[in-house]
DNA sequence: TATTATTAAGTTGTACACAATCTAATTGTG
DNA sequence: CACAATTAGATTGTGTACAACTTAATAATA
């Protein structure tokens, strides 16, 4: 493998690579403790926001998610068909679905309660570490979005 | 929206949704960017391995990037439809394919050295500060893949 | 108030990720 | 050498992400 060698241009230099390599990883991680939950690991992150609010607009995840109904409504759909959530339309604007939680879905959170601490041993860090690489993160988010 | 509150399942209070977020608005920065280069991010990402190497197989950037054949034999097809890529077959071993770049895209090398320096000024932040988020990110990926 | 603009959600199409499976080539072992 | 095991890559199917567009409802304003 000959190498036309720069450092800028470096695969393993790259900050971005880094965090597009541990976001997968963590998903990977998760994958096999949300398979007990029958969730993937975006539809648990849906589920989280619904253990908080019980009641959001398909609106209001994609703000708390930063996502767009190109990728919610169909993951809602599937969640509703799992019987997890309900989609029902708001009588004040026929434009909202509102999405609840069911009995069901409500129920799983019990089972979703184990998750974080299982997914912090798997780490391998204490917590003040990890508190210190989410400090980082959140505000290297903050910047990105700024500009 | 009614709370049902416990710390321990709060969407914002979890290190892995930080990097979820943090790696899609990532992504979403560079989009823009790349464009100009007709490339998306994985597509650079791949790139960037080629103008390491030139010449790599299939496995060894499934190996450097953790993903697999489903996901690049169809990328690596489409590099190579636009003439950035040969995916030719190895002669000593006939299952494997060697990834070369072409003139093309070797030449792409060049309009891409821009895209590092323009990215980290959209971070808004500084070399250390930086370097810093990505040190604590390559531990984390580190005890991950150790358990 | 008629009509224009905006908004919420849904739809379509492209491109990842990855599990599961398949095919063909190579290696290992009796 | 035969044949089982392994390996490299391709294929299929599911589920994100997101751009671009559509539809239906609501808000704004001439």
């Amino acid at each position: 493998m000959t190498a036309i060698t720069n450092e800028c241009l470096k695969v393993d230099k790259q900050l971005c690579f880094s965090i597009y390599k541990l976001s997968n990883a963590i998903i990977r991680s998760y994958r096999p403790l949300l398979k007990t939950l029958d969730l993937t690991y975006l539809q648990y992150i849906v589920m989280m926001v619904l253990w908080e609010h019980e009641q959001v607009t398909v609106k209001e995840i994609g703000e708390k998610l930063t996502l767009d109904s190109g990728t919610l409504t169909p993951l809602l759909k599937r969640l509703d068909a799992k019987g997890l959530i309900s989609r029902t339309r708001c009588t004040n604007d026929e434009r909202v679905r509102n999405i609840c939680l069911t009995a069901e879905g409500l129920k799983l959170r019990e089972l979703a309660l184990t998750v974080p601490e299982k997914m912090q041993c798997q780490t391998g860090m204490g917590y003040e570490e990890l508190a210190a690489v989410k400090k980082g993160c959140d505000q290297l988010l903050t910047s990105l979005n700024e500009s």
